[in-house]
DNA sequence: TTGTATGCGTTATCAG
DNA sequence: CTGATAACGCATACAA
């Protein structure tokens, strides 16, 4: 039943005014030093703690930050949020962390509902599909900034920090090639989501450049989780012929394949590669360990927080896109293919391709 | 520059009194349907919304609960947080997510903190060695409820929802001896945190059940990190004769294990079988998937949020010790020791430990 | 340098 | 049933 102690207690325990007690909070005035510890004093003695809901009232901001994000059981995303809380902590600023749970419903109630709380800003991790630039745009007529992080939804013209998702496909891609491969499969990402068809573009494009034929069955798309992923592998693994060489565009999904190549008796890698996009902490110690694109997810939250703050703190320049590097990391589920003397197991050969052709 | 929408706009267009346009929102009277309609459209029409902060300011309280957990980062958590976050939204709560960090004072001063926000309520994984259960005080007196998951702070009386640790490692231990390991090692968390004393407790009450003795430098305390794990894992390994189990108190140690067993070229679970505490969706993945008990991270979140809403809501019973249940999850990660003895392969509860002794 | 007064957007009390 | 009006706790322009 203690009611928080407010400004006006710490006047009248100090014997000034609230006024005064707010300027030397604030430091918004000088005041005598005599007043001053007083003030200080009452405020030590008392536990004052300013209410942070009159401060933004007062103020039409808060110290808060909104945060949204599709899931935070997704392992990726967990790295990313701490990288914008321990950013934002520095920065005493807190974070509203909401999972719109890929609907974009959701998206929108939690972003616009996001306003009534007079955040200072906002971080966006958009839902796949989601018609959201509207609204965000509405916090930029209220000139409180928004910073997309890791995709970017239709029509959004403001800042961004993503990292390079082509050039990681395309790495890994090129990997999966220059061991021998040339039945290559990907399953990607719900294409509506830019990451996803950036990944998705570098695969191609690393199948381009080395004049690999992409056949159009061997293109799946799925959801980015180890049930959609190990689905898609499903469906792949049972084409003939099938492929050699699996791109799951997150790990998650490489999890799924693993498990399906498991389940079918194939082993990775001898009758199966597989490459993954993330490189989550696990990918170590999966069996055999996962070959995979890392991404920084911390660093993608810290550098979006930070961007954000610094929009917070006046900076008016035009829209950044900032672009993160991607890494390839190589470890063991990924190997030549199988030379399946006459034939792969259950596999029918292939129409005339060139093998054998190394480049660069 | 587009200012929120307030109320006061919304009476003038309606041309009705600010106090009316309350009433038909909150529906605290009952107002002419004539007017209530008129109302109804200019909120809509305007696309108001009530100011968050300005509600909370009046009713001294904000439809916000604050979270603070040791870090998101841990796999274990985003579970737990997602469970709290399901509930709370459909109660219409949002909630404000605070990695602690595992560090007492970053803890204290966000509990502090929260309190400026006029939380409606706090759900809290305590830290080590944090010395918050005066803090955590501080709100009951102020009648704002505090819920503790997954492990209680010294001296806390209040509501918690647990799970049945104690319970979870004696069965894990117990598997382990029945498969016939005698030389059993545990690598316990912090043990100034509940939870990690608990399974200590269950490990130390299976073995003493079975007359099976504890060594006491099988007995290693660990971060409940991977590292951690890791490090423990290479001092028990390096002892001669080596435990031929090792029951690591949760997963991620244990794949800290997993790693110290692989670079000693230990198979697994040939030459050391291991289990994991928290079972999470990676150890079926693991080389070889890792048996674990299995503790319901949403349920647990889900089922503190509901608590902690009952006492939003003015329940006011004595405070509760929910227990949730744990499961012990076989998988391959342990398998009956090497025989390199007569007597160590005999399964039920010899005291067989002085057996022959291998090296790598 | 310090005090007073006003208003931020709501809710709630109380007349009318 | 509806309309004034007084807080809520603070920041700030202005007066003293």
């Amino acid at each position: 039943m203690t009611a928080p102690v407010t400004m006006r207690q710490i006047a009248e325990r100090a014997r000034v005014s609230i006024g005064t007690v707010s300027h030397v909070i604030n430091g918004t005035a000088t005041v005598r030093p005599k007043l001053r510890e007083r003030v200080l004093d009452a405020i030590r003695s008392m536990g004052y703690q300013p209410s942070a809901l009159a401060q933004g009232l007062r103020k039409h901001r808060t110290n808060m930050l909104g945060m949204v994000i599709p899931d935070i059981t997704n392992p990726f995303f967990p790295g990313v949020v701490r990288g914008v809380e321990d950013v934002a902590y520095k920065r005493s600023f807190r974070v509203i962390l909401c999972n719109a749970d890929n609907d974009p419903s959701k998206e929108a109630s939690y972003v616009r509902e996001l306003r009534s709380y007079q955040i200072a800003g906002l971080l966006i991790i958009p839902a796949a599909g989601a018609d959201i630039a509207g609204h965000l745009r509405a916090y930029a007529s209220a000139s409180v900034p928004v910073v997309c992080i890791d995709r970017v939804p239709d029509g959004w013209k403001g800042d961004a920090v993503l990292v390079a998702n082509a050039e990681g496909a395309y790495l890994a891609t090129k990997h999966l090639i220059q061991m021998g491969h040339r039945r290559l499969a990907v399953i990607a990402g719900p294409l509506k989501l830019t990451n996803a068809a950036e990944r998705l573009k570098g695969f191609t494009r690393a199948l381009n450049e080395a004049r690999v034929e992409i056949e159009p069955e061997f293109v799946q798309e799925a959801c980015f989780d180890t049930e959609s992923g190990y689905q898609a592998a499903l469906r792949l693994l049972g084409m003939l012929p099938r492929p050699t060489a699996i791109f799951a565009c997150n790990d998650l999904m490489a999890f799924g394949v693993l498990q399906a190549a498991r389940e079918l008796g194939l082993r990775c890698p001898e009758d199966l590669s597989i490459a993954g996009f993330d490189s989550l902490e696990f990918t170590q110690f999966t069996d055999p360990s996962l070959t995979s694109v890392y991404q920084p997810g911390y660093q993608l939250g810290a550098t979006a927080a930070r961007l954000l703050l610094q929009r917070v703190d006046g900076l008016r320049s035009a829209p950044k896109k900032v672009l993160l590097p991607t890494e390839l990391k190589k470890r063991n589920s990924v190997g030549p293919p199988h030379v399946a003397g006459p034939e792969s197991v259950g596999g029918t050969m292939r129409k005339g391709k060139h093998s054998g052709r190394r480049r660069r």
